[in-house]
DNA sequence: GTCTAATACCTAAATCTCTTAGGTAATAAG
DNA sequence: CTTATTACCTAAGAGATTTAGGTATTAGAC
């Protein structure tokens, strides 16, 4: 596992990356995908990702669709037009923040 | 620039590879060089980078040496033994997350 | 000469993100 | 029938950083 203080600032970004990769997804799912292409390294808390969730949808970012399976809940989450277009700019800043930090550290990445 | 957040969780990493790299430096010293290995991408807040100093002497992972230079106060800092193994670690931690990272975001980075 | 930018140290309140620690409830597995 | 997993959620607290101060010296421009 991870440090969980390198996560910070980075959730978003995740979040918005999966989404739009994958497709209309609910919470619950979202945290065993990210576990799965991390290998278990990076594990979402429910206390980070539901506010997470919230935030993004509140800015229009993504968009909601209830559904009921027998007696229970499901919020799947979609993309909306804007929030395509953020996903391509935050990864880009991700990437590019990572190729600073990899000068800064004099590390290489390959 | 990058967005401050992303930064959230690095600055004490960046503190101690630089130091490890560079040797004895003062506070001011590692903002100008930080500045310049990444371009002025990255640029390290004197309220961050003071208090994260101090806490890295309190753990002892980091010994300080004052000097006068006419009237004006420099503090020298340098890596203690304790500290210099830390480096390794840290890097290799920060490494390890950016793989992840790109593995989860899907993202190149060569 | 004097005004500004750069050098050089520092602290403290506010902010932002996340963790921790709860709560509720249905379904699956043993 | 008991536990693990699925599935949603909130709120208090912790931790790192920003913002916004404060002090003072030295160098450069005009």
């Amino acid at each position: 596992m991870h440090s969980p203080e390198l996560l910070k600032g980075t959730l978003q970004t995740i979040i918005l990356k999966v989404l739009k990769d994958h497709g209309r997804m609910y919470g619950y799912e979202i945290t065993q995908r990210v576990k799965e292409l991390s290998d278990s390294r990076l594990l979402l808390t429910e206390g980070a990702l539901y506010p997470t969730l919230h935030k993004l949808e509140a800015e229009g970012l993504l968009k909601t669709e209830t559904v009921l399976l027998g007696k229970r809940i499901r919020k799947y989450y979609t993309l909306t037009t804007e929030g395509k277009s953020l996903v391509r700019e935050r990864v880009n800043e991700l990437v590019d923040f990572i190729k600073t930090m990899s000068n800064v550290l004099q590390v290489k990445l390959a």
